[in-house]
RNA sequence: GCUCCGUUCGUCUAGGGGUUAGGACGCCAGGUUUUCAUCCUGGUAGCAGGGGUUCAAAUCCCCUACGGAGUACCA
């Protein structure tokens, strides 16, 4: 790993378990003391186990619903964090304004919550780190840009935005790109090309302006990323980052920082996107001076099919919910599905996405939460981008339904009926349940699997008629339905009885007449054991449908 | 364009110098079931390409290709 980056100190050190030790600074080379050396030899879990105190953040920006790769990144911070005893702490990153969404805070409460991930402090639940809403630590943000400020670190820019769109635009044409940088600081409008004089005089006039950061000038930033490895980028590439927003809040990467040192965060957790910031951030804490936390950056994921990255747009085009609950757009009126509106049980939801880019090592598939927490190991995170699989989905559903027990997914399924109008006994649908519950992938697969039972079919299958309704059938139903009039103890077994005998009797194809009556009471060729289909269905719609069907389907 | 990150069956992944390259989803076939579903058994299909290093490369190195992210007074 090292050697890629460092000849040198890659030759020194033949291990390839290499992972340097964030809490030193190795921006402009990478040191090589004997102890930092004992330091990267030293094994993952025994590094995390010495780190008194964990903490973690989730930390989104309230501009609508979080999708489902917001989620991922949640679950595996509350994972990480409850792995190794830490806290979770839940913060909205709410520095812009006009993006804000009204109810998509309350969305996020709701959607962990619906999730099963529990946060220890953040503003739904309070804490000792507080406020957690950016908006309301303005004056802290503030405090600390100044001192950037004294320590000649940042500086204030004049440039307005159509400057500098007209500027990215001329270079566009030229087929080059703009960047606020050091190669182009000097001949912008900013504290450090004007005078002190002049500078001090824009702004108190009013003038507006924005606070950047000042890249220093060739040295290489180092950081170690949790699931990458070693990353080195050279602070050329890097540009001067608005830190300071002309409306006296600060932009992400300046309250990021400042609120993840006061809060104490231990390890940041996040998207991938943000990868190309990290040297900035990087290049922020060691501004400051302060202990950096250790970073790990997720990939993303993909669109099932076609390219580029899951989107909040793709589940309505593609049939599948991207959102944990449904949402509405306050302004457009828009709804979107969600996967609990879908009939997803939430630990499937959070189980098919814990494995979507991470895996326990072993070839379990099917986990709890707490299984889940006692094995998440971040380290096991795949590098690559990983394309979301909606069958696979499914089937982690059809796998929780299972392990439900079917007292509980009676429950469930008495509301699906009573949506429909249907009143039926507890038990009754706790029969119905243990029949079909192998076949459900949604609970709300139930009514398909039963419908016949509550009410009898209006239409046969053409293609069921036409192989297994001949030329005398409907007769034979009609006789069979007389004789099991005589029947005293309906029951499956002696239906069953009775119809072999009466099948054998007239020397019928078993295949045939059982298929027949299958018809007759189902309407197709579905369902679980004929017998016991008709003693759930009671004596008389039984011969009525069977009837019916004599009467209904031609040959 | 530039910067960074990545690439093992169609998809999610294991494997990190010696493996018949393993599992799961999907798909196909057979069995079970009087039907459908379930279930069982089997099958299908993969190391992006090219160079090195090595007795030996999916595995280490380089190049190419492809993919992804970023390139805002958005997060």
């Amino acid at each position: 790993m090292l050697e890629k980056k460092n000849g040198h100190l890659g030759q020194t050190l033949q291990l390839s378990i290499i992972i340097p030790n964030p809490y030193f600074s190795i921006t402009s080379s990478l040191p090589e003391m004997p102890l930092l050396r004992f330091y990267y030899l030293c094994p993952i879990n025994f590094r995390h186990t010495r780190m008194s105190n964990i903490r973690v953040r989730f930390a989104p920006s309230p501009t609508g619903p979080l999708h489902m790769g917001g989620v991922r990144t949640a679950l595996y911070n509350y994972l990480f964090a409850r792995h190794l005893g830490g806290k979770m702490i839940l913060r909205i990153e709410d520095t812009d304004q006009t993006r804000f969404v009204e109810g998509a805070e309350d969305y996020i409460v709701r959607s962990f919550d619906w999730c099963g991930i529990k946060f220890d402090e953040g503003v739904h639940v309070g804490g000792d780190f507080g406020p957690y809403k950016q908006s309301e630590r303005s004056d802290i943000y503030r405090k600390y840009i100044q001192i950037l400020l004294d320590k000649g670190m940042a500086y204030y820019a004049f440039d307005t935005p159509e400057e500098l769109d007209a500027l990215r635009k001329k270079h566009e044409e030229e087929k080059t790109t703009f960047i606020y940088d050091s190669k182009s600081r000097m001949q912008l409008r900013n504290s450090l090309s004007l005078t002190k004089e002049e500078s001090e005089e824009l702004i108190q006039n009013g003038t507006a302006y924005v606070i950047r950061f000042k890249i220093p000038e060739d040295q290489y930033v180092f950081f170690n990323d949790m699931i990458r490895g070693d990353v080195k980028v050279h602070s050329s590439s890097l540009d001067d980052k608005v830190l300071f927003k002309s409306d006296g809040l600060p932009t992400y990467h300046l309250a990021n920082i400042v609120d993840d040192h006061l809060m104490e965060i231990s390890h940041v957790i996040r998207g991938e996107e943000w990868l190309p910031s990290a040297p900035l951030h990087i290049l922020l804490y060691e501004a400051f001076g302060w202990e950096k936390p250790l970073f790990a950056h997720l990939p993303v994921i993909l669109k099932p099919v076609g390219k580029g990255k899951l989107s909040k747009r793709d589940g309505d085009k593609l049939g599948f919910p991207v959102f944990p609950l449904a949402w509405t757009d306050p302004k457009s009126g828009e709804t979107s599905t969600g996967y609990r509106e879908e009939g997803y049980l939430p630990e499937a939801f959070i189980n098919m996405l814990a494995l979507l880019g991470w895996n326990p090592g072993t070839e379990q598939e099917i986990f709890s939460m707490e299984q889940l927490i006692e094995s998440f190991d971040i380290h096991r995170v795949v590098k690559s981008g990983a394309k979301f699989n909606p069958d696979k989905a499914k089937w982690f559903n059809q796998q929780f339904i299972r392990l439900k027990s079917e007292n509980e997914l009676a429950i469930e399924c008495s509301e699906l009926l009573k949506a429909k109008g249907i009143d039926a006994s507890l038990d009754y649908v706790e029969t119905l349940v243990a029949l079909i519950k192998e076949r459900l992938v949604f609970i709300h697969d139930f009514w398909d699997q039963t419908f016949f039972f509550f009410e009898a079919p209006q239409e046969y299958d053409a293609k069921v008629a036409k192989k297994r309704w001949k030329e005398n059938t409907s007769e034979h139903i009609a006789a069979l339905a007389e004789l099991l009039k005589d029947l005293s103890d309906w029951k499956a077994e002696p239906i069953k009885e009775r119809m072999s005998a009466f099948i054998q009797e007239k020397e019928l194809s078993m295949g045939q007449m059982m298929n027949a009556i299958r018809l007759a009471l189902v309407g197709s060729s579905m369902g679980p054991d004929l017998a016991l289909i008709a003693e759930l269905i009671g004596k008389e719609n039984c011969i009525a449908r069977m009837n019916r069907a004599a009467t209904h389907i031609k040959k």
